[in-house]
DNA sequence: GCCAACGTTGGC
DNA sequence: GCCAACGTTGGC
């Protein structure tokens, strides 16, 4: 079965455009430090689902493209990279704390699609993003959610 | 840059 | 296993 998720991303860091210049516009979804986002990747996430591509503490937050998962979880090594802006201590090679997908871009909206039009749209006021006091980096999202927004988008 | 809300840590 | 302190997230 396939499933849809959210990924956030700030864009100063990494971008809908960075993602569609990688080299095969793929790149591995790395640094996620969180339990319950850390369990949908190495659990939930599989080869095929599609992914909405969220820009957060961007003017304005919004969705903005499409992309898939196209590697299912994996160990993160950054985790064990003392130079690495997410390295762990606590994360060892023996039995890694943190895993990593790939995802490949699809496509990038013709327009973005804001928080604030998400916020207003009947059918999606059920997303965890518009959840008061949610923060997850990784949310799973219906199949109706999913392509709502990407009819805004397109 | 502010700050509320949340997750994590660590002392007890 | 409680909970205060701290760090992070992310909208505004």
């Amino acid at each position: 079965m396939m499933n849809y998720w959210l990924f956030k991303s700030e864009p100063s860091t990494f971008s809908i455009d960075h993602l569609s210049k990688c080299f095969n516009q793929i790149t591995y979804w790395d640094g996620v430090r969180n339990f319950q986002a850390r369990n949908y990747l190495r659990d939930q996430c599989k080869k095929g689902d599609m992914v909405l591509f969220y820009h957060s503490n961007a003017d304005p937050p919004a969705a903005v493209g499409v992309s898939m998962v196209v590697k299912e979880g994996y160990v993160d090594s950054t985790a064990f990279d003392p130079q690495d802006k997410h390295f762990d201590t606590k994360s060892k090679k023996e039995k890694p704390t943190w895993y990593m997908i790939d995802i490949k871009f699809v496509m990038k909206f013709r327009r973005e699609v804001s928080l604030d039009e998400i916020k207003k749209n009947a059918k999606l006021q059920k997303m965890v993003l518009v959840r008061p006091g949610t923060r997850l980096s990784i949310q799973p999202l219906t199949r109706e959610e999913f392509e709502e927004i990407v009819r805004m988008g397109k």
